[in-house]
DNA sequence: TGTAGTTAACTAACCAGTTAATAAATAGAA
DNA sequence: TTCTATTTATTAACTGGTTAGTTAACTACA
């Protein structure tokens, strides 16, 4: 077992199956981080979950901030990296609404907790946010967001001075976007409560949003 | 001192201040939820905030949960009850979509951490919103979300029938609003670090979208 | 033999909550 | 108005249980 504190072990070899045991303790982790936060989980709960050894989740993970940070991070790429691809392609702006829309919905509709916990967690514990971004940075790819973002802006505005679209900047367009698809899910808990909307509704109510956000969307940029 | 175990604390009377023991109690309990989450937070942490005796905490709010509470419904109330007023009102859709936006961006922006605050909440802890809903059943309003939503979805439907608008279910309408006006608050972590978005970033941000927003949700509308 | 993976037991620190005593405020009687 | 008993508010110290993390021994495999 190598030294520091902090270490994080690395893809297991043989004996473990091919990464197993690890595989393992981040399904757990996931499933009691999205239910509780990280601050409200709980290592051994989380190795029962695993049904595993509560002193794995330190060999392969370091500390519960290294294990919340693993799911988080595998969490923050269904949201984003997916998207930013659409969104500079040069497919037409319409077709690229309707991609992002039905790209989002259907993947949050497969992860539906997804939202509320990256939402929660980058909230309360922000050093995530500042830990994903510096991974960008040691990637090598610190600009992708920003990249995508100038691709989509030129885009935009070459459509409104052809009296198309409205001016707008990349950034509330891509934030509407946002907004409209992810938002519902983080909200849920309240749309239930607030309003009585059920499983049933839900599903209904997401299918409705799946035909008609593309279009809705699309008229906020009409002049 | 009365006995129950979960006990709450009535309002101070005279020597506290007009319940001043209480309040500070209750605003450090908020920087440090809004900060931390419940699961996050420390009692005794609370406690330094508000420079009182921890025992005190239990003393008014009985247990730790009860604070988280206590906290999330002062903070749910200014996100929910002022725009289903607003909503429901017998102005025309398009003002009252100005003035939603408006209420809505002034206030968060005079508490630009809610918003994070209770969507994590109310996912990492779900029984804050039943709570919340069910304090509505004893008070006698159990409907209040629902009829405001049903006042909202005639004025729609009408408009519709006119062909002024396209026809859209108040549910979805609403849900387009608060998505558009609270999940930039949430997701402000997010833009911050993928986007680069600083400070005064934010603010000019914030300028644009009070001034294009309504425009924008209106023209969702749009036949 | 050496290394990676796993286990059971352990531990110092932390945590939400309790307790008993004291201080301050209030209510009621004279 | 004053006094006294009662109630409420506050404090410092305490506590049992929990927690993230550690340790040493063992197992499996190359």
């Amino acid at each position: 077992m190598a030294a520091t504190k902090t270490r994080v072990k690395t893809p297991a070899t043989a004996k473990s199956g091919d990464g197993e045991t690890e595989r393992r303790i981040l399904d757990a982790a996931r499933t009691v981080f999205v239910r509780r936060g990280s601050g409200g989980a709980r290592m051994q709960e989380i190795a029962e979950e695993a049904g595993v050894n509560q002193a794995l989740l330190h060999y392969y993970f370091g500390t519960k901030d290294g294990l919340a940070l693993a799911v988080f991070r595998e969490s923050a790429a269904k949201l984003f990296p997916g998207i930013l691809r659409i969104l500079s392609s040069d497919a037409s702006i319409e077709a690229r609404v309707e991609r992002v829309v039905h790209h989002y919905l259907d993947t949050l509709r497969a992860h539906p907790f997804l939202p509320g916990f990256v939402l929660g967690e980058m909230n309360f514990n922000p050093e995530r946010m500042v830990a994903l971004a510096s991974e960008l940075v040691s990637a090598g790819v610190p600009d992708a967001p920003r990249r995508a973002l100038a691709v989509l802006g030129r885009d935009l505005a070459l459509r409104a001075k052809r009296g198309d679209f409205r001016l707008i900047t990349a950034e509330q367009f891509v934030v509407n976007l946002a907004s409209l698809c992810v938002f519902p899910f983080a909200a849920r808990p309240m749309l239930a409560h607030l309003i009585g909307l059920d499983s049933a509704d839900w599903e209904r109510f997401l299918d409705v949003r799946r035909a008609d956000l593309p279009q809705q969307i699309l008229n906020t940029l009409r002049p």
